[in-house]
RNA sequence: GGCCCCGUAGCUCAGCUGGAUAGAGCAGCUGACUUCUAAUCAGCAGGCCACAGGUUCGAAUCCUGUCGGGGUCACCA
């Protein structure tokens, strides 16, 4: 259930109402109308601002919408009472009852309370991490890995029919050089001294691909043209590093659903199809493009070029798909693959980039709404930089010294949990500050510790109560839970469903992140009352009844704990020593 | 120079697609454990929401401009 909804819906039917009795005129539009928690719980449970949004359509004051909406209100079952205030809020208590029973709701749904089906059971398409295949994910990577798998999770809890979607550059020249270097690495297994030229990929991780390939091939690609071997080294080095990728994303519980392969779009007809399709719309021409805004780089000449007329669909500038020897620039495969995306019949894109591919969002978008005519969304969300600290102190990353951070160095010291929940601690396009020892700090300055332990402290608590089941616990008379306290955490549970809908249609997945801390606050709070006054502790030994209702509240919260936590790709813990 | 992101308490950040008196955590100060985990909690203090205009019943939120920080910028992917 969510109470924000179906009160909304309750204020729709009586808007109509007043329509059909001609309090307000016919036409009207609704769209506007919200409901959701006051700032100030003072002012009730819930408001709606309906009064106000109608006022001026309506031409009437927004106090006699909210006087005449008021009453109609009151009849629903759920509404005790409902105020205006303020410019014309209406502001509605909710029979308390609501909220003491949704506990019964929570426990017999488990964590799949707060479902919803706002998706609809739409295909979405979420591309994220896609590294290029020349080595092992690094920090930067972690975080596109943890943000694409946790926003996956949240769409499929909306309602979503979810693809995670792997995009393997391997078609392009930098799968060449990872050939060259693995070429080296496997003469220095050969007993020759590799050379590692300037533009190489010097790092160690190649060295046990040198030893596989002398394993495949022995010494018969030893002083052999680069053109006996590079096709073959190329592909036995690629899928070695996807191995090692794969790895990687493991150890983060990061599985996806499709690797798709760039090389899969040469010589299938696949680019041609695409730039054909765009060809047909108007949009493909050939020309050449006006100089950079500003200043003019020097080497800068005008050129004839395939281009794709991406303004036509919001672009600053038309890009090109062919360079000016006719083989296709890095873009046309991209385009390609969405156009693959489109077919395979995707309802909504999304694809999860680093911060420094910002550039590349217009004319991604452009692409996507010509080859769909408009009708697919694609939404680009950026990741920003992780900075890394230790106790306070940044760390160096330098590629060159081959010391840049990887995400099996950060997983193996903070372990999968901690590195994903930090990670979502920050929305995706604001920079994330890592500090490796403060992930693994006991207090509450570790957001993840905070949450972990609230569902830690109820299963703590359960136990000592010789863990009653749920099936047990949802018989208890909740209708016990008067204490304001109490009342407060259970309309904070009340928020999840609203919350996680919230989350999910912004493509925010932090969101959970902050409402789990929250809620695990609201939580600590009210146990640390029972130690001032002990009539509000959880196990009342001369009130089985009261106990009752009040283990089968935490154990809601615990079940809510768990349901975001599993979201977010973080197992909770049931204890913390 | 063009485009994109960011600018909110001393620090790190939320702010629910425009709502009521702008919120957390840390740091600071004052307090709270013979009890279900004090690894916690309560309170105090802390603000020109970068700045200036605009849109309207109402702006941290939307628009324009300025300043400051970062990213990116024609045959590299």
């Amino acid at each position: 259930m969510n109470l924000f909804a179906d009160i909304k819906t309750v204020v729709l039917e009586k808007l109509e109402m007043l329509v059909a009795d001609g309090t307000l005129p016919e036409g009207l539009s609704f769209t506007n109308v919200t409901v959701e928690p006051p700032r100030d719980a003072l002012h009730g449970d819930l408001a709606t601002n309906a009064a106000m949004v109608l006022a001026k359509p309506a031409r009437m004051k927004p106090r006699d919408i909210a006087e005449a909406l008021a009453p109609l209100l009151v009849q629903d079952s759920r509404v005790n009472s409902a105020d205006v205030a303020g410019p014309g809020f209406l502001n509605l208590r909710i029979d308390p009852a609501i909220f003491q029973n949704m506990i019964g709701d929570i426990l017999a749904k488990g964590t799949g309370f707060g479902r919803s089906n706002i998706g609809a059971g739409r295909k979405i398409n979420v591309e994220f991490v896609s590294a290029n295949p020349t080595g092992p994910l690094h920090v930067g990577h972690t975080r596109g890995a943890v943000f694409g798998d946790a926003l996956c999770s949240l769409l499929d809890f909306a309602g979503y029919d979810v693809t995670r979607e792997y995009y393997i550059n391997d078609g392009g020249a930098q799968v060449d050089v990872l050939a060259r270097s693995a070429y080296e690495r496997y003469r220095e297994a050969c007993g020759h001294a590799p050379e590692i030229k300037e533009g190489l990929y010097p790092g160690d991780y190649l060295k046990p691909v040198g030893e596989a390939l002398k394993e495949k091939y022995g010494d018969s690609l030893l002083d052999k043209p680069e053109s006996d071997w590079l096709a073959d080294i190329r592909l036995f080095a690629t899928e070695a590093m996807m191995d090692m990728v794969r790895a990687d994303l493991a150890s983060l519980g990061v599985k996806m659903d499709v690797f798709f392969s760039e090389k899969s779009l040469y010589g299938t007809g696949k680019i041609e199809a695409a730039i054909a399709d765009l060809d047909a719309k108007g949009l493909i021409y050939t020309g050449s493009l006006p100089p950079p805004k500003g200043k003019l780089p020097e080497d800068w000449e005008a050129r004839e070029q395939t281009l794709f007329r991406s303004t036509d669909h919001g672009d600053d500038v038309d890009r090109p798909v062919q360079k000016s020897d006719g083989s296709w620039t890095y873009f046309a495969p991209d385009i390609a693959y969405h156009y693959d995306k489109i077919e395979r019949g995707y309802d909504e894109l999304i694809d999860v980039l680093g911060a420094d591919h910002g550039g590349y969002v217009k004319r991604m978008k452009a692409a996507v709404s010509a080859l769909s005519d408009g009708k697919v969304p694609l939404d680009i969300k950026l990741c920003q930089l992780v900075r890394l600290f230790r106790d306070g102190k940044p760390f160096k990353m330098s590629k060159r010294a081959n010391n840049f951070i990887l995400l099996s160095d950060v997983v193996a010291q903070v372990g999968s949990d901690v590195t994903r929940f930090v990670m979502l601690t920050r929305k995706n396009d604001a920079p994330l500050d890592f500090d490796f020892k403060k992930a693994l700090e006991q207090s509450k300055d570790n957001p993840v510790f905070y949450v972990q332990y609230a569902h830690a402290r109820v299963c703590s608590v359960l136990a000592k109560a010789d863990n009653p089941t749920d099936a047990a616990l949802q018989n208890a008379d909740f209708a016990r839970l008067t204490a304001p306290a109490e009342l407060a955490l259970l309309k904070k549970l009340g928020e999840w469903p609203r919350l996680a809908e919230l989350a999910a249609s912004h493509h925010e997945p932090h969101r959970i992140a902050f409402y789990l801390f929250d809620l695990a606050s609201e939580f600590h709070a009210l146990q640390h009352m029972g130690k001032v006054d002990p009539a509000l502790r959880f196990i009342l030994s001369g009130d089985p009844a009261l106990s009752n209702a009040r283990l089968a509240m935490i154990r809601a919260v615990a079940v809510v704990i768990s349901s975001g936590l599993g979201i977010l790709g973080v197992a909770p813990a049931s204890e913390m020593r």
